[in-house]
DNA sequence: AACACTGACAACCGCAAAGCC
DNA sequence: CGGCTTTGCGGTTGTCAGTGT
């Protein structure tokens, strides 16, 4: 019983390609297209079947595809990506422009696995292993994460379909400020603020008291919490000790400049945390960035922080939510240390963006907008 | 030199969703 | 609406090169 495989017909070929079979379909899709993958090898003279064809088109012959190693943000982004999503490679793959999913998936099979294996992280749930076993009765919070991840995850589809429509992507946040401030990298060029649209930072950085390496612990990205609070200095300062982290006073507005600093954790080492902090410096008279890091260590984990992203606050929210006390300028772009409520009107418009049914945040969570 | 083992990656398989009639 | 075909996806297997014995 069972349909047979498509390739057992009678005289299909099997197995790897060879170079003239690659040329055959190049050749035949560079002239005519691949609009029926099932009469195409008949066409084009070759005895595959055309399963087999499209596969070897999608994740070998396009000449969109960037082929060989892959780079350390490429490999953060997996991780992370994979953390929220799971093993669902074709959503991963298109925030890695030019892999496939079927590359992507090799590459966390052959080594991203064994590399948080090694490194006592369980490459399933994300977290060390050591503390896995240990709920310390925070169930609650890990099904809200768990609940942001799938809003992210939607958030993250919604972004994939902009693409497809070719409309410009109202989610893309420029990650180049955070990842590439610890190499001389050159001036970033100005980056536009995106719309009011991420959802897991609002969520995620409900309360300013919160001891971060708990959320941490409990499966947080700690890239999903930007702190972009009311400044009151340049240098962000934390409270480093073995297990609590603290982050205060990082500030995005600071007369002529801005900073906004994005803590990433880098390590998570026994029973200490390494954080690792990178700062931008906007002027926006001229345009000009500079960027620093701060870190307290340096051993690797990579959490790259795809989540970053200013986050428009309308003055409804403000009014409903803002609880700095500090904020006089409207045009400011603040967020964090309050506590908002996400009224009617704005489920709409998320939910707009999003191409959403009906959905609510987790439970327990405060929302600002 | 021959064989076994291992890692990396290409390719296949089967299922499900989407599209079409 | 239902059935058939096509396409997309994720899990798994196959192949091959490199390395060790």
């Amino acid at each position: 019983m069972g349909r047979t495989a498509c390739c057992e017909k009678m005289g299909l070929k099997k197995g790897p390609w060879t170079p003239e079979e690659d040329e055959k379909l190049l050749a035949y899709i560079h002239e005519h297209g691949h609009g029926s993958w099932r009469a195409l090898p008949s066409k084009a003279g070759l005895r595959r079947c055309g399963k087999s064809c499209r596969l070897r088109w999608a994740n070998y012959l396009r000449p969109d595809i960037k082929r060989g190693k892959f780079s350390l943000q490429e490999e953060e982004t997996i991780i992370q990506l994979h953390a929220l999503l799971g093993n669902r490679w074709s959503a991963i793959a298109t925030h890695l422009p030019k892999r496939t999913d079927n590359e992507i998936k090799n590459y966390w099979n052959t080594h991203l696995k064994k590399k948080l294996t090694k490194m006592g992280i369980d490459p399933i749930t994300h977290k060390p292993k050591n503390l896995v076993a240990v709920d310390c009765g925070q169930s609650k919070e890990i099904a809200n994460i768990s609940h942001m991840a799938q809003w992210e995850s939607a958030r993250l589809e919604a972004e994939a379909r902009l693409v497809l429509r070719g409309a410009p992507n109202p989610f893309h946040s420029d990650l180049s400020f955070v990842n590439k401030a610890s190499a001389a990298a050159p001036p970033l060029p100005p980056r536009p603020r995106p719309p009011c649209l991420d959802i897991l930072k609002v969520w995620a950085w409900t309360n300013p008291d919160k001891d971060i390496s708990t959320m941490i612990l409990n499966g947080y990205s700690p890239s999903s919490w930007s702190i972009i609070n009311q400044p009151t200095q340049n240098t962000p300062t934390s409270n480093f000790s073995e297990n609590t982290v603290q982050i205060q006073d990082v500030g995005l507005f600071n007369g002529d400049s801005s900073i906004n600093a994005i803590p990433n954790v880098k390590g998570i080492m026994g029973n200490s945390m390494e954080l690792h902090y990178t700062t931008t410096t906007m002027n926006p008279t001229s345009d000009d960035y500079t960027t620093s890091s701060y870190t307290n260590g340096d051993s690797f984990l990579g959490f790259p922080s795809f989540v970053e992203g200013f986050v428009d606050v309308p003055s409804s929210a403000v009014q409903n939510g803002y609880s700095d006390g500090n904020d006089n300028n409207s045009n400011n772009v603040v967020v964090g240390g309050g506590w908002g409520v996400l009224d009617e009107s704005n489920v709409n418009c998320w939910n707009n963006v999003l191409d959403f049914p009906t959905c609510s945040p987790p439970m327990g969570s405060s929302v600002l907008l």
